[in-house]
RNA sequence: GGGCCGGUAGCUCAGUUGGUUAGAGCACACCCUUGAUAAGGGUGGGGUCGAAAGUUCGAGUCUUUCUCGGCCCA
């Protein structure tokens, strides 16, 4: 009977959130309504925010790492179009490179199919036909996790108009003068024959041979040391035959020994590093020593020294050289220097006039410019290498050791320095590397740390090596002339195979009549056309050239560049790199980088571990909102931890969220309406409200400052906050009395109501970049599917909202309350009362809480039957609970005496 | 091995220039409610701030060392 008098909270909005099969019915409608159009045709015109996609790899189902950038830069995207601006977002992929032409190759190998018998052009569709596919799979992918972009017209670095412009880009350095050849020692790969990028080695352990051996000294200012033999260790015995110089440190002490146990060394007079002495004798068993003299190392300039193998031929003067590099850390304090198989070798030997040759060519084998060991492999030569030593009477010791060694990736073989023609550009000659670090200057990082880590690698950092010697890719657009050796540097032949690249891709590279490339003005007989591709990091290092300078809907330099932390020396790196080269300045106006993904413990996921999630994981078992929460609550800027239980906490939250959802629903019964907030007339409102008006002005503060800084974990704590504290526990609890009991038409009512449909509103648009999908949810469902939350604008709130006296006012009556709290509490574990309106409170206020109280119904605020004030100076506050007495009104459920008020 | 970054309640995070008994939400426990109900409310327990040493009248905050973890490099 009762029930039909009060207002019970109804809506079609259900407790259970079921986001697996409800997101995926959201993106349908995404699709059906066009929304990544309508978002653009909304803000036609507006201020850009353009979050220039930073291209994933062609390759794989997406993991945690990706899922993670993704739904960040989708978040980012989406509260920017809601701040007002035409907030761009198009994705793309990288396409090109080795870890595709390995895939082939597998396929080749389990085919019986031999690569070489394969026409490039035809090996370059297969792996061209590969990155489609994949990237059709991370397409789906992406989009189920609710990103929003232009799915449609992607770009990708292997699209025709991308190889051109790669082209164009690279014509601008050849031109300019900074790429060059080079002959330099690069990490190589016998097993793939070719050069590796840095990202492609790995450290793994590897036995490797060590040699003790000797260079006799052949003249030297020293004379003290002109008959002794100068020592050196090393790991690789087989680049002794490469050794044009030896290495000491001027500030390390040396040592004079002589040795007296019998072999191939007695009474012979040895050079190593004083500190190292003990090391030595210890490896190489030496039990008789005489210690002959100590000098510094600066007496060792102007030495020369003989080949261990002399005799044999090697008959050049050994010179040995200061460096810094030497240290005392392994060794003998003395290094062999081969340049062409080591970077420090390589420059301190070209600093001193001896230059690098071809000495082990792609193979791994010796060429012809290396006396005695021409064609052997160099895996197999270290035990000749120990055995010509020995013979020569040159080898101290020789012995084993497991050390971290690099390797390929991919084929975990182990990778050796070696000098191979090469094509680079230049950090000096141009000044790029200033040009960069000046343009790092000019960025903002999130977080800021973000700006020391790529300065301090861009100022340290080699030339950028651009070349490798492998097939998909795009080929670098370089002829060389045949007599002269002198590189074509022409703009029309740049412009030319940039054309032909736009129409037919540059497959033809390597198929057509290199006439086709150089036009009418050279002739193809006189010239050598290069057949190695661009290394991938200048293909991705150059999108903003072919994707935010070439589109009419982005703009450049890009708003923001959004990657994983290692990207400081990947995409941020390249991208840097390649734009201050061609035009001076950063593609990016800022750089937010984030952190890794970790499980649960800190841990980096593995599958040896175990504790790998998958994002399809996730997603089936909690929705991609649950995941978005996961993102938006996490501290990016460190590593964002992940595991089950992680995740059910966050599945809590959300459920406390979308309850608070159903309730605003339920009590407005599903029936929404804008309210305009500039004409709420809220001095009229009672002061709860007004109270409540207050902390949502104050919250949409804090929404701002948060959000201008990226700052989304302490953003999505206020909202939480917000719900939970404020809300759910206090305004929400209170209010249900008005709301269930009284009348429909009662002012009181009303300015409930309209609270509730402001609080709706606003936090539906709080929420839609985070909760994408359960706002979108709701906002179908009160706007009969008209138009899409993600559509609209964050509200305006206006000034006249914050009100700090009744802040200020209702933060001392929460104390009251409070202490309310605690003496109901007192009561109910006394079993003298159950339910709070079985209460009646006697408040007794100090008169300095008496001013401040003396309007407020107590009843109301801590939701019992009755509440009485009372003057007491004795202390602040102090609250007395007694059992309500009376009758309890069926309707609205208060204790009294007297007949209900409200309700008879 | 080197460089950089980080380690605050079970979890996600706050902790201003060093200054009282280190905070919040969630989770947990107990109680209430059964008109937000596989919901909601109240109360409460829980941290030697990774470890040790040092500077200081005073350190989660500064220094050093160690340890664990992550990224990058060799």
């Amino acid at each position: 009977m009762s029930k039909s008098l009060i207002n019970l909270p109804k809506t079609a909005f259900s407790m259970k959130a079921n986001l697996p099969t409800k997101e995926p019915e959201i993106l349908k409608y995404w699709d059906e309504i066009s929304l990544y159009k309508k978002l653009r045709n909304s803000r036609k015109g507006q201020e850009k925010f353009v979050l220039h996609d930073g291209p994933p790899y062609a390759n794989g189902n997406i993991h945690m790492g990706t899922a993670l950038n993704k739904i960040l830069k989708d978040i980012i995207v989406k509260f920017h179009q809601m701040d007002g601006k035409d907030s761009v977002y198009v994705p793309g992929w990288d396409c090109h490179g080795l870890p595709i032409e390995w895939k082939i190759e597998e396929q080749y190998k389990k085919d019986k199919k031999n690569k070489n018998e394969v026409p490039i052009v035809e090996f370059r569709k297969e792996c061209r036909n590969f990155a489609e596919k994949w990237i059709g799979v991370h397409k789906d992918q992406f989009k189920r996790l609710g990103v929003i972009g232009d799915w449609q017209n992607y770009y990708s670095t292997m699209s025709f108009q991308a190889e051109a412009q790669i082209v164009r880009e690279l014509g601008k350095f050849l031109k300019e003068g900074s790429l060059y050849r080079g002959f330099k020692p690069v990490l190589w790969s016998t097993v793939e024959k070719t050069a590796l990028a840095d990202a492609e080695v790995e450290y793994l352990d590897h036995k490797s041979d060590t040699i003790y051996a000797s260079f006799p000294v052949n003249q030297s200012k020293f004379k003290e040391i002109e008959n002794c033999e100068i020592i050196i260790w090393t790991t690789t015995p087989w680049t002794i035959p490469a050794n044009k110089a030896l290495a000491f440190n001027e500030n390390l002490n040396y040592l004079i020994v002589k040795i007296n146990d019998d072999g191939d060394f007695k009474n012979k007079k040895i050079v190593v590093a004083d500190e190292l002495l003990e090391s030595v004798i210890n490896d190489c068993n030496i039990k008789n020593f005489e210690k002959l003299k100590k000098f510094k190392g600066l007496e060792l300039k102007d030495t020369f020294c003989r080949h261990p193998f002399f005799d044999l031929g090697y008959d050049y003067k050994i010179p040995m050289l200061e460096a810094r590099f030497v240290t005392t850390e392994q060794g003998t304090g003395i290094v062999h220097c081969a340049p062409s198989h080591g970077p420090d070798d390589f420059n301190l030997c070209l600093n001193n006039g001896i230059k690098a040759i071809e000495t082990v060519d792609g193979d791994g084998k010796y060429t012809n410019n290396v006396l005695l060991f021409e064609g052997l492999h160099i895996f197999k030569s270290n035990k000749i290498v120990i055995e010509k030593l020995k013979e020569q009477k040159k080898l101290l010791f020789n012995g084993e050791l497991t050390h971290s060694y690099p390797h390929s990736w991919r084929s975990k073989a182990p990778l050796v320095h070696r000098a191979t023609p090469q094509w680079f550009i230049s950090m000096e000659s141009h000044e790029l590397r200033s040009k960069a670090i000046k343009a790092i200057d000019q960025t903002k990082f999130y977080p800021s740390k973000g700006k020391e880590r790529l300065k301090s690698m861009i100022e340290t950092r080699p030339d950028w090596c651009v070349s490798r010697q492998r097939v998909w890719g795009v080929p670098l657009p370089i002829f060389v002339h045949k007599k002269t050796k002198k590189v074509l540097v022409d703009d029309d032949v740049i412009e030319n195979i940039a054309n032909i690249y736009e129409k037919e891709g540059s497959d033809c590279w390597f198929s057509d009549d290199p006439q086709k490339f150089l036009g009418n003005k050279y002739k193809a007989d006189d010239y050598d056309k290069l057949s190695d591709i661009v290394e991938v990091w200048f293909d991705s290092g150059s999108t903003h050239s072919f994707v935010l300078e070439k589109r009419e809907d982005l703009k450049w330099p890009a708003s923001m560049y959004l990657e994983g932390s290692d990207q400081h020396r990947g995409w941020f790196h390249s991208s840097l790199l390649e734009s201050c080269g061609t035009r001076g300045r950063a593609p990016f106006e800022s750089i937010l980088s984030h952190g890794f993904v970790v499980d649960g413990k800190g841990l980096k996921m593995s599958k040896s571990l175990g504790n790998v999630i998958a994002p399809e994981d996730i997603l089936k078992k909690y929705g991609a909102d649950i995941l978005r929460i996961w993102v938006a609550s996490s501290n990016y800027a460190e590593d964002l931890r992940i595991d089950y239980a992680i995740l059910d906490q966050h599945s809590d939250s959300y459920r406390k969220i979308r309850n608070t959802f159903r309730y605003l629903l339920g009590n407005i019964n599903d029936d929404f309406e804008k309210i305009d907030l500039q004409k709420i007339d809220i001095k009229k409102l009672p002061e709860l409200e007004r109270f409540m008006f207050h902390k949502i002005f104050l919250l949409d503060k804090n929404f701002k400052k948060y959000f201008e800084i990226y700052d989304f974990h302490n953003l999505y704590k206020e909202l939480l906050n917000f719900c939970t504290v404020d809300l759910s526990a206090f305004y929400f609890d209170i209010r249900k009395d008005t709301l269930y009991c009284d009348a429909k038409a009662s002012e009181k009512r009303k300015s409930t109501i309209l609270t509730l449909k402001v609080i709706l509103e606003s936090l539906l648009k709080w929420f839609a970049p985070i909760l994408s999908f359960t706002t979108e949810e709701i906002y179908r469902l009160i706007t009969d599917g008209k138009k899409s939350i993600h559509l609209e604008r964050f509200l305006d709130f206006p000034k006249k909202m914050q009100d700090d006296k009744i802040s200020l006012k209702w933060t001392n009556l929460i104390k009251i309350r409070d202490i309310c709290n605690l003496s109901i509490e007192k009561k109910r574990a006394e079993k003298l009362i159950g339910s709070s309106l079985e209460a009646s409170l006697k408040i007794k206020l100090n008169s300095e809480y008496m001013k401040i109280a003396k309007d407020t119904d107590f009843s109301e605020l801590c939701i019992t039957s009755s509440a009485i004030l009372s003057n007491n100076e004795k202390s602040e506050i102090e609250v007395e609970t007694v059992k309500a007495e009376g009758k309890k009104c069926p309707v609205c459920w208060k204790i009294s005496k007297e007949p209900c008020e409200r309700h008879g």
